[in-house]
DNA sequence: ATTAACTAGTTGCATATGCAACTAAATTAA
DNA sequence: TTAATTTAGTTGCATATGCAACTAGTTAAT
């Protein structure tokens, strides 16, 4: 068998295909935010005050990236770092309200566009498909304990 | 619909699992090498001498990036930049014996991980949706000309 | 209670990436 | 043929990312 006809190869194109597309998106609604930033945001949505470990787990990245993420997102007023009372070596990261506003101006955004990705494609062959990459994910998560959630 | 019940964050969320992963793997095998790297390899694998421009295209990154790539390469002395003689304006870029080695080495390696990523998945489900897949890049394709084709 | 071990976050160093603006070469237009 | 335009590649600037080594708090061990 070709490596060219495994999932992976496609879904690395494909996602790079999208990426590049977000930002093109991201760059014509005049919204200044990088795909992850978007991600941490939405992130922080549900759940206001995690510390920045549980954002590295959360969206795969390392703790150095994050602490980096944050200092860029701080600059720009869409998060605040606030010390946690009972353990000092937490920040907790909190929306702020800049932060809020652009995430809600921006969920149907990416929304719509995650939706115009599927035209054409009924929604069980989606789920199919779906499924066939959570099976996927299974398999990485066997072959060692790190794991994530976002991207 | 949630935004998260459409296959683009699944897409994103294990391609950065796969990315991950891979990183390891070339830690363990002591390979020195990036994702992006071995793509490029690859790629010339085929068709030594590509200018940067075309690899640009065929790995879908900004042409900038790839100047720095092979910057980055070329130091390594996996690839060599030479001067084309029917237009001075391209690079075209070879293969070195040790890029053609080291990429021979890598191969395999990337083919089992990428089989094992499939483990008990039918091959009719992985064709499956691969053609799903494809689907969302024809719908990415109609949204702008940009294309590409690696990662 | 004091030390040892662990944990959250940061910093240094290296790679990757894109946009805008640039240089130099080639092509097209006048 | 000379000027305008287009094209390939590079450089400046900004963001993102990971590993190793570090600081500073917390918890466990003796």
């Amino acid at each position: 068998m070709d490596i060219e006809n495994t999932l992976a190869p496609w879904l690395g194109k494909t996602m790079k295909m999208i990426d590049n597309h977000i930002q093109d998106i991201f760059f014509e609604k005049n919204i200044s935010l990088t795909k992850i930033q978007f991600i941490v945001l939405k992130r922080l949505k549900g759940k206001n005050g995690l510390p920045q470990q549980e954002l590295a787990f959360l969206t795969g990245r390392d703790k150095t990236s994050l602490t980096r993420l944050i200092n860029t997102m701080e600059k720009k007023n869409l998060v605040a770092r606030i010390l946690s009372k009972s353990d000092r070596r937490i920040n907790n990261i909190h929306l702020t309200k800049k932060g809020e506003l652009l995430l809600e101006e921006t969920l149907p955004i990416m929304k719509s566009f995650a939706i115009s990705l599927q035209e054409n494609i009924s929604d069980e062959e989606i789920a199919k498909a779906i499924n066939t990459i959570k099976k996927v994910q299974d398999n990485l998560i066997k072959k060692s304990t790190k794991s994530c959630s976002d991207n």
